[in-house]
DNA sequence: CCCATAACGGAGTGCTTTGCTCCGTATCGG
DNA sequence: CCGATACGGAGCAAAGCACTCCGTTATGGG
């Protein structure tokens, strides 16, 4: 059997550009224009043409669940950063700030319920919220953490400053010489939060949010 | 001259109750659905025909101008019933608590910039940024809040805060048995932010972000 | 310096959604 | 019972949508 061997590809390094591009418009275009973000609005913001977006993502699905999962590595990965840490409380702090800052995040939440949730994504979440709870654990038994902070209190942080509404809105509006000013506004309101967490606290109303709060939006169906 | 008076409206109480329902109605739709909420949707959502709709706001933004309108005036108010509480700090809470659990506000940054400001809707927003702007000069003078924290702060923790994604997202998904969680969780997030905003606090990073980021958002054309 | 090949861009397609108009119907005070 | 007023929603032209198809362009081993 002689060898079939492909060539290689002759326009490698531009797909790759490509696809990073793509993924990074569509974080934007998703923060924007919520669940009605637009296959063309994407692909025209990465400045790469449709045909080349379908031919990565056969689906507007397949785009987006490919987004998810990257957030959910995105998120394991502060964690690790994070757990990393010698101090209890630079832990925490590390986790709001590295998590929020980079935009490898942005928000998802408009397509919660629309993309299906592998296994393997699954896992990851496990993964993350025993890493997210085992730092909050740290904090706690350090005495740095107001002690009725819990682990969805964490998390409902996160899903409450993750959209940053000022940004898109400057983005979108082109005025992007205000960029920096609301960028900076943000992590003034991040460390005005991180000194809201640290101990002791004065008590806080209602009983912390059951997890179930946050991954029933994500089951599809 | 004739008295050309006219009839009492046969039907005006089934037209005020419509009003207030379109008003609620836009007001959800506007938050799940962003910039691209349909009159439409609106309508439908209030049980109302879009031509009931149409008969009162000539024009999509018409009814949206309304909105940002009332919204005004419900930040006022809300300032206003804050000026009145005799305790620094017990001011500052009121606005903050006050101001982001009623729904009469909801989030309408989504529409910054499509919507013509009149000049009466000016001048309401610069009296909530005087008063605010007194309110946090009242706390520094009490010492209770952190110095570093400017109005314009304020006004950027309003707007991280005021939007409630999870909240939305649950009622899009008909998944109503978790809003009074999410709710609860909100509470908790605003809780601990006011914690953070007292004083000493550790020094916030960057400068405190112009007003001008803020109102440019909003200049049409 | 080829030229096979993989990746490219975007016009086109059928379908849905949109803002808004128009008009026949329902309700009520006098 | 009737005139006036508010009602709901079918219908319309225009715009937007996810996705397909295909002629064009860039690359790198021989």
């Amino acid at each position: 059997m002689p060898s079939t061997r492909r060539r290689p590809a002759p326009r490698q390094a531009e797909a790759d550009r490509n696809d990073r591009e793509l993924l990074r418009a569509a974080r934007e275009v998703l923060a924007e224009d919520g669940a009605h973000a637009s296959v063309a609005a994407i692909a025209a913001r990465a400045g790469v043409g449709i045909g080349s977006l379908y031919r990565r993502y056969p689906t507007k699905d397949d785009l987006f669940r490919h987004l998810v999962d990257l957030s959910l590595d995105h998120w394991v990965a502060v964690l690790e950063a994070a757990g990393a840490e010698a101090d209890a409380w630079t832990a925490l702090s590390v986790f709001l700030t590295q998590g929020l800052e980079s935009d490898s995040s942005g928000s998802l939440a408009a397509i919660a319920g629309t993309v299906e949730i592998t296994p393997a994504m699954r896992a990851k979440d496990d993964r993350s919220e025993a890493m997210l709870t085992a730092l909050v654990q740290r904090a706690h038994d350090a005495g740095v953490l107001r002690p009725d902070v819990s682990t969805s209190d964490m998390w409902a942080l996160v899903e409450q400053l993750t959209p940053a509404p000022m940004i898109e809105q400057l983005r979108k509006r082109g005025l992007a010489d205000q960029l920096p000013a609301a960028a900076a506004a943000r992590r003034r309101v991040i460390a005005i939060v991180l000194d809201g967490l640290r101990a002791p606290g004065s008590p806080l109303p209602d009983a912390p949010p059951p997890k179930a709060v946050f991954d029933r939006r994500w089951e599809t169906g």
